[in-house]
DNA sequence: CGAATTTCTTAAACTAGGTCATTCTTAATC
DNA sequence: GATTAAGAATGACCTAGTTTAAGAAATTCG
């Protein structure tokens, strides 16, 4: 129950006091995941909200034909979940998968009502964790319509260069909305390039 | 000062007692404007959140090379704004404009931090708006990673059957990310189909 | 109303990116 | 540490969607 990593990253949105930080920590329980091991799956109701305290992890979709559509990456500090199915206590669409052994603390959905419900500071934490989230999914909407396949890659190693070698090439090509074959060709012409 | 519209759109998400709604409602700001009139121009701040009472809106970013990529429409009982220069007080990078004469109300950015800060419920009422926001914009990267150009159309037809007549199609096109001619072809594809 | 402007349609030529099949490389696993 | 499996690279061919250009409809506005 001491989670100095969450409470840190949590104080950097709202100053909780003592109380209020222990309830909120009290809620969240610990939990490890080994690689390849699932946190979510379809048509199971995703009942936690998690925080990555170590490891990281790929959300995404499997297609009607069998591919696999990357949805969000999640490394230490990042929040993830089936966020539909989270809010709205519904089956899941999503897998959640861990790339590493990883280790996680994680909200129950109620738990996490009943903060929102009883403690104001609480509720602002859980607002501006939306907002933000929101103003990044308009910034990755924009880039998405805006650039090509290989400006998206190029924007993608300046926006999270440490993510790169952290995540499977396939993975990252179905995030920037491409085949992997065709990423492997765009990174072999920036080699190219740099030569 | 009185917007009933906006006061049960509230309504369907948190019960404010009479001074919190009196102090909501207050902080909004009426405004009309005709069609073809800027509400939010880049490289000025998106100062206000606003609330559309009547007619159509488009947001919308302007390329390099000159085309226009359609990010956001919103019709009556729907919210615009460039939501990253709103949230963190940045120059826009899009523009808003009227499809039609239209009526909104607006929060400016100050109200609305002081209104979050003082009332409990109004924070709850702007986190369930951030997070109802992103559960949306989830599902739209879902369906942009998965579907074709053809299916993302019928998609939209089906969600949004209100929306067609009231936005122009070059504007759908670009929300829908493709060229207004690819989707003049679609269009005519569905209509052999039904006969 | 009628001219002017904007939007929509159509069609032919083109290209960014996808598909398929094969080889090479790296990483699990016993 | 050898074996197997999974990921990455490569190349030939293909197609969904773009580009360019021109005409038809629909709106706007004097």
């Amino acid at each position: 129950m001491n989670h100095p990593a969450l409470a840190s990253y949590a104080a950097q949105f709202v100053a909780l006091d003592k109380k209020e930080e222990q309830a909120f920590l009290a809620a969240f329980e610990y939990k490890r995941l080994r690689k390849k091991q699932f946190l979510v799956q379809p048509d199971f109701v995703n009942q936690h909200r998690s925080f990555v305290l170590k490891g990281a992890f790929r959300s995404y979709i499997v297609t009607e034909t069998g591919e696999e559509k990357t949805l969000q990456f999640a490394i230490e500090n990042w929040w993830v979940s089936d966020f539909n199915s989270y809010l709205y206590q519904q089956p899941a669409r999503l897998f959640i998968v861990a790339l590493e052994d990883s280790e996680i603390v994680q909200i129950p959905f109620n738990k996490e009502q009943q903060l929102k419900a009883e403690y104001h500071k609480i509720e602002s934490f859980f607002r501006i964790m939306a907002e933000k989230g929101l103003a990044f999914e308009h910034r990755r909407i924009l880039t998405d319509l805006t650039l090509s396949a290989e400006e998206r890659y190029a924007n993608f190693i300046l926006n999270y260069p440490n993510f790169i070698q952290r995540v499977p090439q396939y993975a990252l090509a179905s995030y920037l909305g491409m085949t992997p074959e065709f990423l492997s060709r765009i990174r072999k012409r920036q080699l190219i390039k740099k030569a």
